[in-house]
DNA sequence: ACCTGAACACCGTTCAAGT
DNA sequence: ACCTGAACACCGTTCAAGT
């Protein structure tokens, strides 16, 4: 543990002079998430990400099962950064108007998908989970709707929201949510850049409606 | 024209005497369908698909322009009998219950997820759609949102839904049907297979409320 | 303990050549 | 007009060997 360099993150492929790499976990990590971005997922490979790291590519193995498994660690990561946008957002807003702080969350989960396109891809579609790997990824989701459950509890105390399950109402709006990233990115919603927001309030409007008392 | 055998559908690997295949596009486009089905659209090749229907594989290119067009053929297929299903299952429901209709045919969207998860994946997914390629797949949504018109536009003639853009109110169940499906087959929603349907009428609730008239 | 060399069994795509 | 042979430039994964 002495003979490594001093600034071991530095020793990427340009500056590498030792053996042994400095942090080759992270490093494929990092190479991986900015590979995703560029070339999406179905572009990237395990070979270019161990080359743009200047390491040969079989010692990816060492440190991950197998390509997917790599994914996943990216995938995971991408869902904590999605959850702490998520709640940026709603610290951002009116403490006591919960539906504005509904609404402030479900436009930060589809900016988002929207920033991370091929990320957000990976993180939700069925490439790392049609099998029952990678359990942690299932579980994911929790971050987010925590995230929604907090200005509804908050309702439903002040009166504002209606009484009942607060785990099914963050579902419903988080499946709602979740559809509409999709259906954008894929443009099967074709909604001009500027008009995302918008065109997200108004297909929330009749959920939140009815999460309303009375 | 009149070289061929008389079955031409027949002429299937095992039984091809003649250099031409009888209806290559279409066994391509059945093998696809079939091998999507069983390996998911990523253990997806062209050339197990040729190798299935008895053609070397460069075969194909003669009538799909790459693997991604192949693909685009199958999921085009798939929203067609998507849409399909799903009128099939409003036109079970009682005519005059509209929010029923409207749950009858959400489930049909979600039973076709499930039962053919791979292609939905695909016809949903961003593996095709991400550039601009396949103009048509964009458009396969209209049939969906058709169907769920339907009920909509009857229930605001007969008063039960709020008066506004129709479209709307389609694309807010829509979103959310979608999301659901997606959560389902991703297994970020874990729920029984048995209950799939009864969690969707419960996440589907405050929707339909907030469609509702007072 | 961690990384490389070399190999294996595949891919998608192209293009000249066969029927 | 439609299909095959042969080749090219890649993959993911494995495993013995190097440091």
């Amino acid at each position: 543990m002495s003979r490594r360099p001093a600034t071991p993150a530095r020793a990427t492929h340009r500056g590498r002079t030792t053996y042994h790499h400095g942090d080759l976990p992270q490093a494929l990590r990092d190479a991986a998430t900015r590979l995703v971005a560029e070339h999406g997922a179905d572009g990237f490979t395990l070979r270019e990400a161990a080359r743009s790291v200047g390491v040969h590519h079989a010692a990816a193995y060492r440190h991950f099962a197998d390509k997917r498994a790599l994914l996943a660690a990216i995938a995971e990561e991408g869902y904590v950064t999605l959850a702490r946008r998520m709640q940026v957002a709603d610290a951002a807003a009116p403490v006591t108007d919960v539906l504005e702080r509904v609404r402030r969350i479900g436009a930060a989960y589809v900016a988002f998908a929207r920033k991370e396109p091929s990320l957000f891809a990976l993180m939700t579609g069925p490439r790392l989970n049609e099998d029952g790997r990678f359990p942690s990824l299932e579980a994911a989701l929790r971050g987010c709707v925590d995230a929604l459950e907090a200005p509804l509890r908050a309702g439903q105390a002040s009166g504002i929201v209606r009484k009942g399950a607060v785990g099914m109402q963050a579902m419903t709006i988080l499946t709602l949510l979740h559809g509409y990233a999709e259906f954008v990115l894929t443009r099967r919603i074709q909604v001009k850049p500027t008009r995302v927001a918008e065109l997200l309030a108004t297909l929330l409007e009749p959920a939140l409606r009815g999460l309303q008392r009375h």
